[in-house]
Order: structure tokens, then C-alpha cells, then sequence
DNA sequence: CTTCAATGAGACATTGATGTCTCATCTGGG
DNA sequence: CCCAGATGAGACATCAATGTCTCATTGAAG
């Protein structure tokens, strides 16, 4: 065992921990410290060891959505090829932290303070700047404003992932719905 | 005065206290009784008399959610026009009912309960029939399903509500982002 | 085997919101 | 004026979640 003064298996049990948690909260997000504790398989106590309260859990959870976003723009490579196709890869790496961003997203103590974690003004200009080149491009409509679009795509990602959870949506069309609507909307092409 | 068991002020009152409380938990979802009391300017003590608590408070502001929906599906025709014109006219009358909409959309305590009103079932159906007559008519896409456009519109008008109150879209411009991403997309449009 | 960090179980106090109650005050109708 | 109903202010108990604490047990390294 270590001697020194961080504990080596907790930071392993604590990556668990908060995926535990997040499968939970996107399903049921006023659950007690006592219920993620369960959900995790491990006790209050241990918990609070993990984090010091309900308040840091979050923003643990926050920053682990953060986290997984970055990730997914990254792999997305958003620069790459047309605007479209970096959308569609984009929602298509985001897919599987959706459960978590819904929850986030439906936290509004995150967003009530005067001052939001930095991360997210990251994301909304990584995004915003994917959408401008569209525009830039020719590629996207330039009557909708990129921070429309980015809030949009947010919102989407929201609703399809509650709507999977309750079997709305299956989850292997997430993908599909979210960027056809995105991009296409509801209205059919005309034949070329 | 009444002499009867039901006071003949409270009836108005209730609506009044009604509004503020949607209009102070869009802003705050999880404001106290206190909050909401002070919002409509009466004390928690009448606010008592009116809801019995806060359950009751919710179920109430659900129910007005659900009237002023159906109101605006009403006024909206949607089995006039084309689908296409009827969309735009529902997300423009639904607009004022956007914040507390959105409000309601984040409490999960709704949706857990094994049964939900049955009013939101009315609307999706009535909201879904819309989007099908548009695929039956040609005018929409048939890959994406009334229930997830149904859904989605409902995400829109969520974000939107959100992004209006951080400032980050002009109130004006709230039908016209919802109804063109919804129906065209972000794409641009092929010069015919 | 010994040792020690990590854990689980549970007791405990605290806190904040809630629901209920009483009582003084106000107000409009008779 | 007089009165009944409505209100505001506040005291009070309740309740659930939280945060903190202790202590016995476990388990793996030395």
C-alpha cells in the first residue's frame, strides 16, 4: 500500500463512482447521497470520502462532462471535411455521455451563479466556430445565428437522450435524429 | 362579501400567484415557498391557502402549462395550410407559455411517477398528428418520426426559453429560430 | 503474523424547507 | 358602526437530506 499521502486505488474507485452516479442522477436527478452511494456499491461514508458533499459531487460531474465533450470535438476533428460531416461525427461521439449532459443540462444551479465554469464557454466557442465555418463555407444558412445552433444542438442532445431513457427514441437511432434534424429540419428536399 | 365555502377573490388571486410563480421558477426552479410568496406579493401563510404545497403548486402550474398549450394549438389551426405554416403559427402562439414550458420540461418529479397527466398525452397526439400530416401530404421527411419531432420541438422551445433569459436570443426572434431549425435545418437551401 | 490504510455501518447534530397553528390587523358589506 | 372573511406575521413542530463523527472489520503489503 502507499505511504504517500493520496491513496492509490481511489483514484480508480473514484471514476467508477462518478459514472455510477451520472447513470443514475440522468435517471432520477433529485437522488439522495445515500442512493448514488448505494448505486456505486459503495457507503455514505466512502462517498463523502470521494467527495465532500452533494455541491462537489457535481462539479465533479460537470467537469467530467466537460471532460467527455472536449474528448468527443476532439475525435470529431471539427475542422475536417464538410461542416455537415463534422456535425454528424460530432453527435455521433457525443452520444455516450448524453444521459450525463441531459443531467447537467437540466442542473440549473450550474448556470445560476455569475460566474459558469470556464470549460463550458470553451465547448459553446469550439462549437459556435464549427457552425461559423458552415456559414463561412456557404455550407449553412447564415439567418441562424452559431449560438443558436450551439444551444440548439444542446437542447437536442437533451431531449433525445430523455427521450431514449423512456423508450421514445431507440438509442441507435440518437445519432440519426439529432444531426438530420439539426441539419436537414423536418421540411423534405426537393427532388434535384 | 362570499357567504358562501369558496371566496370570491381567491379565484382571481390564483391566477395572479399562478403567473408569478411560473414567471420566478423559470427564472429558479428551485425557489422556496418563501420566494414564490414574496414573487406575488402575499405572505407563505396565504400562499398555503391557495396551494396546499409545493407538490400542489406544480401540479397546478402543469395544468396551466397544459391549458395554455392546448390554447395555442387551438389558435394555431393546425389542420389548416400547409403543415409547414401551421408549425410557424403554433411555435409564435406558444411563446408566451415558453418560460414556464421550459420550466416544467426540467421537473423530473413529473415524468418519474408511473403515470403522468394524461393532458401531455393529448398534446402529443394532437402535435404529432400535425407532423404526420405534413409526411402524409409530402411536405415532411418521413425518416424522422412525428414522436421525436414532437419531442424535439419541445427541446427547441426549452433551449430557446433558456437562451432568451441568459440574453443569448432576442425574444423577437424566438418563433423564427425554433421554426426554421425545426423545419429547414441548419443547412443551406439548394439555389432552385 | 503484524500493521495500517480503507471501508462499512451507524449514531449524531445541523440545516433548510415545509406544513400547521395562532393571533392581530385590515377591509368591505350590511 | 359592526362583523365576518381574508390576510400578514410569526411561532412551532416535523421531516428529509446532509455533514461529521466513532468504531469495528477487512485486506493487502511488509
Amino acid at each position: 500500500m502507499s505511504h504517500l499521502g493520496y491513496p492509490c486505488l481511489m483514484a480508480l474507485d473514484r471514476d467508477h463512482v462518478l459514472r455510477s452516479a451520472a447513470a443514475l442522477l440522468t435517471r432520477k436527478s433529485t437522488a439522495t447521497m445515500d442512493e448514488v452511494a448505494k448505486a456505486a456499491g459503495i457507503s455514505r461514508a466512502t462517498l463523502h470520502r470521494h467527495f465532500a458533499g452533494r455541491d462537489a459531487l457535481v462539479r465533479a460531474l460537470e467537469q467530467l462532462g466537460i471532460a467527455e465533450c472536449e474528448g468527443a470535438l476532439d475525435r470529431a476533428r471539427p475542422e475536417e471535411g464538410s461542416a455537415a460531416e463534422a456535425v454528424r461525427r460530432l453527435v455521433r461521439e457525443i452520444q455516450p455521455a448524453a444521459g450525463l449532459l441531459a443531467f447537467l443540462y437540466g442542473e440549473n444551479q450550474l448556470w445560476e451563479g455569475d460566474r459558469q465554469n470556464e470549460g463550458w464557454q470553451r465547448l459553446d466557442a469550439r462549437i459556435g466556430a464549427l457552425f461559423q465555418r458552415g456559414q463561412r463555407g456557404g455550407e449553412f444558412r447564415i439567418d441562424l445565428s452559431p449560438v443558436w445552433l450551439t444551444e440548439a444542438l444542446y437542447g437536442l442532445i437533451a431531449s433525445c437522450a430523455w427521450a431514449t431513457l423512456d423508450g421514445r427514441v431507440a438509442s441507435r437511432d440518437f445519432p440519426t435524429m439529432i444531426a438530420e434534424l439539426l441539419l436537414g429540419g423536418a421540411l423534405r428536399r426537393e427532388e434535384p
